[in-house]
DNA sequence: CCGCGTGGATGAAACGTTTTAGGAGCTATA
DNA sequence: TATAGCTCCTAAAACGTTTCATCCACGCGG
């Protein structure tokens, strides 16, 4: 129930306020016995300084935002503990925000986070048109860095893998593998990523498909509920008509697919073959070892933190950048013909 | 880089700093005139509330934060999402902290929450002992709810699985199995959880394991990787010394457990059956099922919000409440040797 | 002996809200 | 016409910091 405030530390120790905010702030400004003094004071109270009188006199905070699209999906909590390593060396501090795919509560957050000032905010828009509460951001001077979303827009700094490269690879692979009907799971196309990792798989069909054919199932969300849900359609297809391979927008999806597949009795690779995308722990372990996409996740987020930090700290100055990484392609069982 | 203020808006508007503020927080007070031309002056102005400022004022804030071991646990992100639900219904928001099973970064971010004066903390503690940096929170009246954690301490409300009756529930079942030989691998200790699951285990083998033997290795951490690298020792073991069934502590150790006996060619159930602990989604997609005790993660994290609020609002009257869930035993493929 | 620089402390202003006591103008009542 | 009772609005205080301009005492060189 302490509550002591600045104030009454001074008058504990029988100095003036300012002196007592020199001890926080500038150590050395202050003669030793009465640093001495005061912080003894402190311990005394247990005085604890309020962060919102600081940053109110301060302008804004030390707190730093990411906002991603789903914080149960594997793919984001490592990103999150990328950002964080960054973060937290720098003395601040990373608070995460889920907007579960949905744009109200994206739209929420950053009004939220906008009042509160924050340093700054790595996020994951969930759509990838431009976001008026992402602008109004952005117009204030708040640094936002746009994570895992192709190389944007000129008014902020990005960090993204080549989705475009990366549905290349999985496609290339499974038209190498033999496949002539190809389904791509995933949705909703208004996330960058979806979208971007289709077109991805629709150039190479393109330029080597030699005339197979690509099937798309748009999911409501990359979840895997969703794989199921999407696997059952695609499952209830006359035998001729079914896709021989999926290729899925991302981990979770596949393993939805995965389970549903297997629920009805038939095999993978063998009468399905399964593409993820992510790599994430668990699709290596996954009852079929799960071919996918992988990415540099930690260092996503390492890097996205790095941006922003720069970005804070060089004020005008500042030239954004755009920095892309390149996926790559670990083949499993699930879509490895050889080893049925 | 607007910033415009209460009190520009007010100009802008003809009238008084005062007013703006009613319109904000009580707008029925005002007369719908002036409240459209304030509001108008709001937009033009592109006037945000600056959230310091009114919490200096009020107080305290309104974010809720809750600490866990590890975000990338999916059992700890099931039970953020369950918080999340009912910290935004309540106009509130909730900020995420993960402290990795490290108390030095749990008291950082204990430190830093206090300075910020949140409104509550939900917390499950690395370790079970008293936690100074926890305590003073709760002497300085911050609301703390732990989760996960046995019925601790009268000085806050908890929530938790039985952990005893977890741990009770996967060694009958292993015994029932015929397992003479059985190992606990989980770690560390301090973790309430880990402790209480092995006793829970150890008690159901004094009272029904007819001399049937125990033996414990300690992991580092929670994770994958602690569970391979435990698995590892396990197997080096001479054949009539080795366990025949692992309980593991959580599912990404089951995980690792699995992983590692897969790759060097032993069979599950077979040669060593796994159980689990959490009934992750991803238990029931592993290689072989795994068989794991669930626990209602979203409901835990939805009652913790929910007794945090009410403790906020109730201020002095409250009496700490301690809620225990049950949990449930899934057998899976991965200890069932009738399906081997 | 005087002026000056200096290390160390002080006091007050400022940050942007919310809140409270009160005031101005108006209508209804006696 | 005086008075009470409204409704709507204003002015000012308070929240707890940080910062900046001063100020003081003291030692030192001239």
């Amino acid at each position: 129930m302490a509550a002591a405030n600045i104030k009454e530390v001074a008058r504990h120790a029988g100095v003036s306020l300012g002196t007592v905010s020199n001890v926080l702030n500038r150590p050395d400004t202050v003669a030793p016995a009465t640093r001495q003094r005061v912080l003894e004071a402190i311990t005394e109270l247990g005085y604890v300084r309020n962060d919102s009188a600081r940053q109110l006199r301060a302008g804004q905070s030390r707190t730093i935002a990411i906002v991603v699209l789903d914080v149960a999906n594997p793919f984001f909590t490592d990103v999150v503990r990328g950002a964080e390593q960054v973060v937290e060396e720098a003395g601040a501090m990373l608070v995460v925000c889920n907007s579960g795919e949905d744009s109200a509560r994206e739209r929420r957050h950053l009004e939220l986070l906008e009042e509160q000032r924050v340093r700054g905010v790595l996020i994951t828009p969930v759509r990838h048109g431009s976001q008026p509460s992402l602008d109004r951001l952005i117009d204030r001077g708040i640094p936002v860095v746009l994570v895992d979303r192709g190389s944007g827009r000129a008014s902020s700094c990005s960090v993204a893998v080549d989705d475009v490269l990366g549905g290349r690879l999985a496609m290339e692979h499974l038209l190498v593998q033999g496949h002539r009907r190809i389904a791509y799971l995933g949705g909703p196309f208004s996330i960058a990523q979806v979208a971007e990792r289709h077109a991805g798989a629709a150039a190479a069909l393109d330029e080597r498909g030699d005339g197979a054919e690509l099937r798309v199932a748009t999911t409501t969300s990359l979840t895997v509920a969703a794989g199921r849900r999407a696997a059952e359609d695609l499952l209830a297809l006359p035998a001729r008509q079914r896709p021989t391979a999926v290729f899925c927008a991302n981990d979770l999806i596949a393993l939805g697919v995965l389970q549903e597949v297997t629920a009805r009795g038939m095999r993978v690779p063998a009468d399905v073959a399964i593409v993820g995308y992510d790599d994430i722990e668990f699709a290596g372990a996954a009852a079929v070892p799960l071919s996918s996409v992988r990415q540099p996740r930690e260092q996503l987020g390492r890097t996205a933190a790095q941006l922003l930090l720069e970005e804070a700290e060089s004020g005008e100055t500042h030239r954004h950048r755009h920095v892309v990484f390149q996926p790559e392609l670990i083949v499993r069982r699930s879509s490895d013909q050889a080893h049925p």
